[in-house]
DNA sequence: ACAATTGGTAAGCAAAAACTTACCGTTAGT
DNA sequence: ACTAACGGTAAGTTTTTGCTTACCAATTGT
């Protein structure tokens, strides 16, 4: 049930571009702010957000707080669009198949 | 690059709502309203906001309109996440072989 | 031609979400 | 012990977003 707030994580644009930079690897707090066109306090809050909806997690070393990315928020995700896939699939096919019983003979 | 659109379609409850009623099968926006918590002008933005972002098609038939799913965002939006998904596993594989690296011997 | 059904659009409002500045706690180095 | 670096949290403001009511256009049936 947790793909909710994955989508609602993945939703805003800056949070988007967050995550899509720990795509390419662990990184602290500041290198990620640095290069974002919002404050760094803004970062961290976003991070918040991603850290709730199971999307990275968050590892101390010393001062500074190593992000990176969490498979299991995206699993999550991906197992809820593949199953939406195939239950959408079949509705499909049984719409056809009533189309085909309406023009009989 | 329609990602973005489907994840920020997807990210409100009641437009979520709506779309996995249509999973069952396609809808006027008339019964879509009803069995809403919102009303129909309510329902018809949010069908908007979910035909642009290729997740569903309209058709026309007389004075009502059906709506349905279009397999074409959500396919979109699972090419984006299983790119996604790879590239976080190649970027996790590759840390993990970089710290095997920093315990020599 | 007229009335009724269906639903899209506009304007305005209220709630939510994102961002900023200011502040504080923790760890590391000297 | 003092200072600097790093980053989380609070308070307040602005922007965005979802909802409602009111209105209008198009189609269907009588």
């Amino acid at each position: 049930m947790a793909y909710r707030t994955a989508l609602e994580a993945l939703a805003d644009p800056t949070r988007r571009k967050v995550f899509e930079r720990l795509r390419r690897g662990p990184s602290p707090v500041g290198r990620l702010a640095s290069g974002m066109p919002v404050s760094r306090p803004a970062v961290s809050q976003h991070l918040r957000v991603l850290k709730e909806a199971g999307l990275v997690t968050e590892e101390q070393d010393g001062t500074r707080r190593i992000y990176r990315i969490d498979p299991k928020g995206l699993g999550q995700l991906r197992a809820w669009l593949d199953q939406f896939w195939e239950s959408a699939l079949d509705a499909f096919k049984a719409e056809v198949e009533k189309e085909e019983g309406d023009k009989p003979k």
